[in-house]
DNA sequence: TAATTCTTATAAGAATTTCTTATAAAGTTT
DNA sequence: AAACTTTATAAGAAATTCTTATAAGAATTA
């Protein structure tokens, strides 16, 4: 069953079974339900038609099968087994040393497996089922995918002396012009967050900005060298050097924020797990993230 | 797996397995899962809080499995195999010989069985998985059940010479008087039905009628003997004899009338065959109901 | 177009799992 | 306590699934 979830029969080996076994299990399969599963006319197999909905409908039983062992884990209170995480690279660095000590720590049955992954990679692998749960942006609004939210994170601007707003106490919305603002590179969605709440004042297209980078460490160097103000995550300005801590301008409330969220696929597998991360997660968050007046930038990528 | 339905493993041997088969298989699953499935410490055994919850998901995954030929089913355009549908008794003797021919005409492929139960066995045959879908009067408000409205139909009242109604060429609903309508015996929603309509219109308590059936036919004669009048839906007026016509009077329009549906379970298993009896019923009986302006009464039990 | 390589299918026996018959053990009923 | 019912255990039979070895077919290369 688990075999389809590549197509090339042989390389889905991975299945710890051997090829024959596997297409023999396929044909079974197919001459049971007396349909081709598989197109084996052209040079990488493909599915057919009906092929990709029983695809899909046996990931749907492999999923129903699975609950078996959480609803068992549930009534024994049981905590544990292999977690597979993904977190989007803008949250990575900042949210996972702050929840991963206390969480391996209070729930040391669960086998953590933590990857960063951009928000469309979380969604296919959740989709796929290669994945059980990830933090990322949100809202994301896809129907297969149920968010939950952990916390708001408000931007926070970080501007140099020879820049136009540094005189500025506080900043507003309207303050910012996309052409002056250092942005990640493409892919990332608090770049897509940030355009998106610039074209929501005003309503500049999103050419030619000036330079784009793929780390948070990197704008704020090029901020420094004078070549333009950027934005960053509050988590993120918790932990910048002193010296540079003069640079950070901060929205009138209410400030715009992104809404981070631990989103999973809507079969809800291992639920006992999920719940565990938000507590633990939005618990150390609670802390760290004072602000109430927020205003949400949605993600929406292209 | 199946085995659970019963909970008298020994009895569930009509699964056409062994008893000590049906035993080593739940031990191997409760050791597998490491939990108790069944208590087997009082005479009839029972399941254990988890062991239902265990069933229930069985069930699903069942249900899932199954749903695997109806995705072949449906590619290949094949209508056939067992379905057991269930119809409420004031609706199987003037429904199912409308369309049951013209069914098993089209599909014959479709091995029909069919069963009188009035609609609580109907919803929990349903949600236990001996029932493919059934005909009954709605709205339900079930969660775990879907309706698909097949027809509207109206009440007729059956008045003879001696009441006082009699006279009348249109009857209202105020016109009701509990106290000297006949009815159903106790279970029959279209009792509640009208019981219901009745109390709509004034709020009578509905203590002591006089008199109670399980048949129309009975409610009729009875009427004729002068016992009171009676109410009938539409469609068994269609075959009551020419002699006794006369005593039927209409309602005004909006005419009260009784919401039939087509109900399965929301797993929607089998969609092309609920989808073929939807289409059918729905053809034939356009034929036969005309009216338009209808009021509809709920049949909504204790 | 023949040779090489890559991929899937087939065949036969080994290994594992599931099922049945026979029987024991435990619990109820009389 | 004897008769009866119901569930568990044990051992061999039956069925299924897996592996190794090998063939067959398609694509790529020479």
């Amino acid at each position: 069953m688990v075999a389809e979830h590549k197509n090339f029969t042989k390389a889905a080996e991975k299945t710890f079974v051997t090829q024959p076994t596997l297409s023999m299990q396929i044909q079974k399969l197919e001459e049971e339900l007396d349909i081709l599963i598989f197109d084996r006319s052209t040079k990488p197999l493909r599915l057919t038609t009906v092929g990709q909905q029983i695809v899909e409908q046996a990931r749907k039983i492999v999923n129903e099968a699975n609950r078996m062992q959480d609803i068992v884990d549930q009534q024994k209170g049981y905590i544990g087994g292999d977690f597979k995480l993904g977190i989007i690279p803008t949250v990575m660095p900042t949210l996972l040393p702050m929840f991963l000590k206390l969480f391996t720590k209070k729930h040391p049955k669960v086998q953590l497996k933590i990857e960063e992954l951009n928000t469309e990679e979380c969604i296919q692998k959740l989709n796929e089922g290669n994945l059980d749960a990830a933090i990322a942006a949100t809202p994301l609004v896809n129907e297969n995918i149920l968010e939950r939210v952990i916390y708001y994170e408000p931007f926070v601007a970080y501007i140099t002396e020879n820049h136009r707003l540094f005189s500025k106490k506080e900043i507003t919305v309207e303050d910012l012009d996309l052409e002056d603002i250092l942005l990640l590179e493409d892919g990332h969605c608090f770049r897509d967050g940030v355009i998106n709440l610039c074209n929501a004042s005003k309503n500049k297209n999103t050419d030619n900005f000036q330079l784009e980078s793929g780390s948070f460490e990197t704008l704020i160097k090029l901020s420094n060298e004078g070549l333009g103000m950027t934005l960053l995550p509050y988590l993120h300005t918790l932990d910048i050097k002193d010296s540079e801590k003069k640079y950070l301008r901060y929205f009138k409330e209410p400030s715009p924020a992104r809404e981070v969220s631990i989103i999973q696929h809507k079969s809800e597998l291992k639920p006992q797990i999920v719940d565990a991360l938000y507590k633990v997660i939005s618990g150390i968050v609670r802390g760290a993230i004072a602000f109430q007046d927020v205003k949400i930038i949605s993600p929406t990528k292209k």
